[in-house]
Formats: C-alpha cells, sequence, structure tokens
DNA sequence: CGAGATTGTTCACAGACGTGAACAATCTAT
DNA sequence: ATAGATTGTTCACGTCTGTGAACAATCTCG
C-alpha cells in the first residue's frame, strides 16, 4: 500500500510545527516520527521539512505535499467519525474534564456503573477546577457549573445545582452577620470570574420577589479553589455550590448565611465541542449522567 | 494517529471486491487483510462488509465509510505521485515489459549500466512477447514495435528497427524464391495481428517508388513466437524485425528474401499509461533506453 | 448431487517496528 | 558569554504485527 502512516505523521508534524509536538498528539516517540518523516522522505526521493534544530520550514516539495494530503487526512478522520457517529457503538478513549469536587463526590462512585455498562469505553477522567480549552486539549466532554460563553462549544444541561451563601466565622466576628440579602452591600464578596455580572448577586425567596443587590468584590478569581481558600481565610463572602463545600459546613470552617434567600440555582451542564452528530461514547456517557443526577 | 492502514486495507478490498485479491494488490497476506479490516470494523464499532465466503456486500455504514475515504485515499496518492513526479529522484520499482527477443538481445546487456546509475531503482522486467494490459498489470513502460492503438496510452518512438523478409527453405523450395514485390501475390503471408492492413505489405528501394503489395494471409497470430515457429515450418513469408531472426539467419534456418526491397522501419516505441508527469525513475529509463539505442 | 476449488478466518512463530536513553546542534535565558 | 533547555537524530533492545499453513464454509463444475 502506499505507505499511509507516513502521510499521517508528515501531516501532523506540519500542523503542530514540530516533531516533538507531533509526537505527543500520536503519542508515539520522537524517534518514531523521525523515522516516518525520514522514511517518507527518502521514499519520494525529495527532502520536505527543512529542519534547522528550532525550526522547520516547508520545502516546496513538502507544502505541496501538505497542500492536498492535510485535506485527505482529514476527510478521512470525518469519514471515520461519521461512521462512528451513525452505527457505532460506544467504543474508544473518553477524555472527561470536570470540576475536582463534583469528581469526587459524584462522579467517581457512578463511573463504576457507566463502565460495566460499556466494557469497551475507557474513560480518562481529569478532575481539575481550571477552565480548560477543550478542543486544544482534546476533551471529549466537560462538566461544569456555568453557562458556557464560548459559542463554538455546545451545553447540554445536567441538573440545577443549589448555592449556598458562605464566609468564615472569622469573617463575621469582625464584619457582623448580614440578615437579609440588602446587608451584603456593606459586606466584601468573593466572585467568579467567569460570570455575566460578577458584583450583581441575585437572591429568591418563598413567596417574595427576587432581589439583587450590588456588593463590592475585591478578589475576583478564575480559580474555584483559591476562592474558596479565600473564604476560610475570612476575606469575604461568596457563594458556592452545595456539593463544593458540604465539608467546610459540616466542619464549622464556613457558615451558612441568609438561609431563606437563596441565589438562583446554577446549571450543571455537559460542554462539547461543537460537533454535527455527537460520537456514541460521548452520547451514552452524558445520558448516563443526566439519569444519575435527577435523584441528587 | 487515526489508523490510516486499516481504511487503505479497506478501500482496497472494496475495489477489487475480495480479501484475496486485495492482499494480492497490497502485496501481503490474506491474513493481514482480514486483521486489518477486523480491526478496523473493532475500532469504529460497526461492521462494514458482510461477507458471505463468496461474495462481499458493502454494509450501510461501510458504503458510507468508503464514499468518503476512497477519494481521500486516492488523493493522497496523487498527491505523492505529483511530488515524486515534480521533484523526486529516480527510485523505487520500475516495471517494464518488453518483447523477449528485444530483452534478451539488447534490454538485458544495457540494463547493467542503467542499475549503476541509479541504484536506487529496482527493475522488473517482464520478457514476455504477449500483448500486455499495462494498468491492469501495473507496468511503468512497455516496449513496443507496433504503433499505438489504445489511445489512453502515451508513446515515445526510440529508435527505427529494421524489417527483414524472410521464409524457411523448405517454403522456398515448394513454393519459389520471389525476385520482386510483385510476385509476393502468389505466396503466402504470415501476418501480425494488430496492424492496420495485416496483408497490405509496403516496401521501398533505393530510388524506386514505394510499393504496395496484397499477400494472401493464411494465418494471423497475436504472437510473435507462433509467428517465427509458422515461418520455420515453412508455411509461408513473413517479415520480422531485424533482431527477433537474425540467429535463424545465421544457422540457415530462415532465409532473407528481396534484399533490395526492405520494409519501411518500424518504431521501437516506449509506451506507458496517460499520466501527466511521468515518474522519475520512469523518465530516466527511457531517456537511458533512448540515449543507448541511437547507435543500434 | 458430490468432488474440487476458492473464499475468509484462526493460530504459533519469526521478523520488523517503536521505544528510551544518549547524542550533537541550536536557541534563550540570566 | 556561558549555562541551561530544547530541538531532531542515532542505536541496541524488547514488543507487536505480518506470515503461512491448516481450517470451515461456501460456490461451481461435471
Amino acid at each position: 500500500m502506499s505507505n499511509l502512516p507516513d502521510i499521517a505523521v508528515f501531516v501532523q508534524v506540519v500542523e503542530r510545527g514540530s516533531f516533538t509536538a507531533a509526537a505527543d498528539r500520536l503519542e508515539i516517540s520522537k524517534a518514531a516520527v523521525s523515522k516516518y518523516v525520514g522514511r517518507l522522505e527518502h521514499r519520494l526521493g525529495a527532502r520536505l521539512l527543512n529542519r534547522t534544530t528550532r525550526r522547520l520550514t516547508l520545502t516546496e516539495a513538502g507544502a505541496a505535499l501538505y497542500d492536498r494530503a492535510g485535506v485527505a487526512i482529514a476527510d478521512i478522520a470525518a469519514a471515520e467519525a461519521e461512521v462512528m457517529e451513525l452505527t457505532g457503538t460506544p467504543r474508544g478513549r473518553l477524555r472527561v474534564t470536570a470540576p475536582a469536587y463534583f469528581g469526587n463526590a459524584f462522579l467517581m462512585p457512578a463511573v463504576t456503573g457507566f463502565l460495566r455498562s460499556y466494557p469497551d469505553v475507557e474513560l480518562e477522567l481529569d478532575l481539575n477546577n481550571r477552565i480548560v480549552d477543550l478542543v486544544k486539549e482534546r476533551f471529549d466532554v466537560a462538566i461544569r457549573i456555568t453557562s458556557l460563553t464560548d459559542s463554538s462549544l455546545v451545553a447540554r444541561r445536567l441538573a440545577d445545582v443549589r448555592l449556598l451563601t458562605v464566609a468564615s466565622p472569622e469573617y463575621l466576628r469582625k464584619a457582623g452577620t448580614p440578615a437579609t440579602p440588602a446587608d451584603l452591600s456593606d459586606h466584601v464578596g468573593l466572585s467568579y470570574t467567569l460570570q455575566h455580572a460578577p458584583n450583581e448577586w441575585h437572591f429568591v425567596a418563598d413567596g417574595k420577589r427576587p432581589v439583587t443587590v450590588h456588593v463590592r468584590g475585591c478578589l475576583r478569581c478564575n480559580s474555584d479553589d483559591a476562592l474558596k481558600h479565600a473564604a476560610l481565610a475570612g476575606i469575604g463572602i461568596t457563594r458556592f455550590p452545595e456539593l463544593f463545600i458540604g465539608g467546610e459546613i459540616a466542619s464549622g470552617q464556613l457558615v451558612r448565611l441568609l438561609q431563606d434567600y437563596e441565589p438562583p440555582p446554577a446549571s450543571l451542564c455537559a460542554v462539547f465541542p461543537t460537533r454535527t452528530n455527537l460520537p456514541p461514547k460521548v452520547r451514552v456517557f452524558v445520558d448516563f449522567l443526566a439519569r444519575h443526577l435527577k435523584p441528587a
């Protein structure tokens, strides 16, 4: 056969810009990449890449080859994906990223049942409270709290998460305990960066109208963990998913405030890169989560 | 990498219509083909081919995959060929077919020099007097005497070949020896099948007008060897390239006739499948032949 | 209808291929 | 400027993959 792997590797090298990056992406060693490209050049009898140990340049021949072969390789991958989406059974590696607290508290216990149901799916969980780039790090699904901001992604709502307003005992001793949402205007709020209006806090209470108060923000951060640490250190008041701070409330490290005025529930979403059809492994995983999240 | 060889093999199976044929074409074992296809089906989680031990049918999924991947594979092969044609050095397997007598008398001696000049070319000579299908049997070049009839092929004239009019002594004893072309109308002519007008023989002589005579054909054949045997057996008069019957004339098995009236020289051609640009290995081979045929 | 031929699949073995460490060459920091 | 980091390449070793024969299933020809 007209040795295709060589070309696949070559295309990957061109697209990633280096042999090492291509090796990482293809999950083979640098040595193998070097061999593949060398073999292809030898077979075609033409140098494809000018390598200067620090910078790769496409030869004229290399550019010509990439122009035509690059799209063909992509076509094949797309065709494969299409077949898999249409008629395939759940199978293959499934890369999922989720908030660490959600993973520990809920995902890990549920996962065993999922893997039993779909033995051909190989799950790769990345429990991490940072915001990841789905396409860049090639995740199939991300579990997130916030509503999505990146329009190139699509989301599916899995469940509501209850948010609790909390602060540390030390902070309350210093700044006093608010009794109504209106009292918050005198307090310091810790907010999550990725929100529409981080310092506008909404509350709802049974039988009353929704309330919006402006808090004075002193710390805005894109890390759940950092915000929790700030709250524990007594820097201010913040609002967190119940799951995330259940332990701290039970142990008394954080105190729940305004119990009659809950924040409107946030949405727990499964987020995935835009695709016409989802691969079966992703579909069944999200379905599984939605089914098992109903009781919670 | 999204395992491409699997798809290449699958495409080949579809195009050739059977696992065995694909194995032949790809020059791997049937077992390997079976494994490749099986692996692909397993990876996609869908059956691609319905195999009934005697007939292959494309699954809906298989048809979808082939529709898109087939052209992509062809594109890649074309891109490879293009690069090789534009900037490549002579390299790879070169399949050549030539008349046996030409191969033995001329090609084999010349070939050693060619291989020394281009050590990366692997020559595969098929010396055979039958007419082969270039594309079907995947030859890169054919050396032929006749002008080409198949318009899908292109040819390049390499040299003129001198044709001699000959017959066996036995035949001449029975039928007499013709002294002029006009005498041939009483004789039996053995003709090669693939000629415009097999029974119209042309002659030219120094200082005289070209002559055309009609001979009575009793045997028309598409095999050089068969015609030679017929001539040796005394069945009739025929015209052959000098190289082809030099030995028989020297040994007296065939007698040269009408020495003053030679047939117009035929063209020795290199014939190849139509391509925009020839691969370097083919180009240098034909150049080499043309260069070394001038003296002869 | 039955024997022969041909299909695709399975299995143990041998060879090819990728691996990982060491290497030379280059760039980029302090 | 010098040391450190990072690039692509090379080499011996161990694993994975293709091989070839045997096999069951099917079709075809007399």
